[in-house]
DNA sequence: TCACAATGTCACTATTTGGTGACATTGTGA
DNA sequence: TCACAATGTCACCAAATAGTGACATTGTGA
């Protein structure tokens, strides 16, 4: 029973849960000590106050998705995929694993709230692992023909995290069932599109000016 | 100084003002009765609650905009306008009634937290005033040519509604300025050639049906 | 004039929150 | 064996919250 390492892993379990369950308005000190069965002064001693446990927290293996999981593979792998390939398969696995962390969408959540040393830390923590713009789309970061590639991008990714985010409370959105597999596979559906004719334009207008 | 309606008046535009600066977090009935200088229990006496005044500011005229505030014109120039040009209008006016709106933008994030009879309440308002998704975009409903019609819009809409939010708490996404105004003429940018094409697709392909 | 309802003020409750100091219990190394 | 630090419990504080009952003031219609 006296034991603080296992008193630790039981706050931070505690604070995960809480957070998916509940979301980052319900988190404090007196209701993370409270489910985990634990005395809330021990979050000062071991942690230093909440800010530190939420770190902790970010910091825990599967919080944030990595390339390798949102794209299926292995690094190999995904390096040798074609750009149209790997672009696909990247967005739709960032929906895919983010769609099953709720504690991650609600930090999410919480950075479109507000921001304060408490979600700059968390932010900080999920570019740490991997997470960051640059790796959800291989587009590069240029214009090609004129093309604004990384407002294209922006914008899908956005409306990925918007669709996954709204999913809480609502069950659709433009008559798009957000809580079902193949509410989702349209969704899928229309990413591969985009993707499809926006490759198309760019190729074609590469042909056309070289011709 | 004896004046209910304008004592109502006040605490309606005390609780504007609130949520506009502080977001729906710090908005209670305390806080908006000591904003508007009045008591608090004039809340309950002339609105019944937190959530009947909230419900009457939402019914403010200038809460959400028009779809003819959005296309910026009368409804006659509107009917008027080829689908695409309607398309593009529609959305870049979007982007622009919605981003000097903060106190409207904190509700869409409400929306996005927590779901209770406050937000569907204000959902509702929202819907009644015409701000409803299928005047956003005037695509239509359908699969066209096997295309998904209304997942498209969705993920275009949803990526707009998700950078402007994030507006509030970030500086840049994915390298755009969010603050500047070319950073949105970016976004802006990115829209038109979206919807430039997607109805080139869509056109080649039922030309290519037709022959 | 004056009764009375409308309007507004104040004081209080109960609950929750973040935070701290004092104390009890346990295990362990000297 | 025993001292002591580590671990855990408990009782409190100040502040903020939603909500209510009692009271004071004002205007107005009979």
């Amino acid at each position: 029973m006296r034991n603080s390492e296992e008193t630790r892993k039981k706050l931070i379990r505690a604070a995960k849960e809480l957070l998916a369950k509940k979301g980052f308005q319900k988190i404090g000190i007196n209701s993370i000590a409270r489910k985990a069965g634990v005395d809330k002064v021990l979050i000062y001693r071991y942690f230093g106050g909440l800010q530190e446990l939420l770190r902790e927290m970010a910091k825990t293996s599967d919080f944030w998705p990595t390339l390798e999981e949102m794209a299926g593979g292995t690094s190999e792998e995904i390096k040798s995929m074609d750009i149209r390939k790997l672009s696909s398969t990247i967005l739709k696995g960032r929906i895919r694993e983010l769609r099953k962390r709720p504690a991650t969408q609600e930090i999410l959540r919480w950075e479109l709230m507000e921001r304060n040393e408490l979600t700059d830390e968390l932010h900080f923590e999920r570019e740490s692992q991997g997470d960051e713009l640059n790796n959800l789309v291989p587009f590069g970061t240029e214009n090609i023909n004129g093309v604004d590639i990384p407002a294209v991008t922006a914008l899908i990714i956005s409306g990925i995290t918007y669709l996954i985010l709204r999913s809480k409370t609502a069950d659709t959105f433009n008559g798009i069932d957000l809580h079902s597999e193949s509410g989702w596979k349209r969704i899928e559906g229309a990413i591969d599109i985009m993707i499809d004719i926006f490759f198309n334009q760019i190729l074609e207008k590469s042909d056309s000016e070289e011709q």
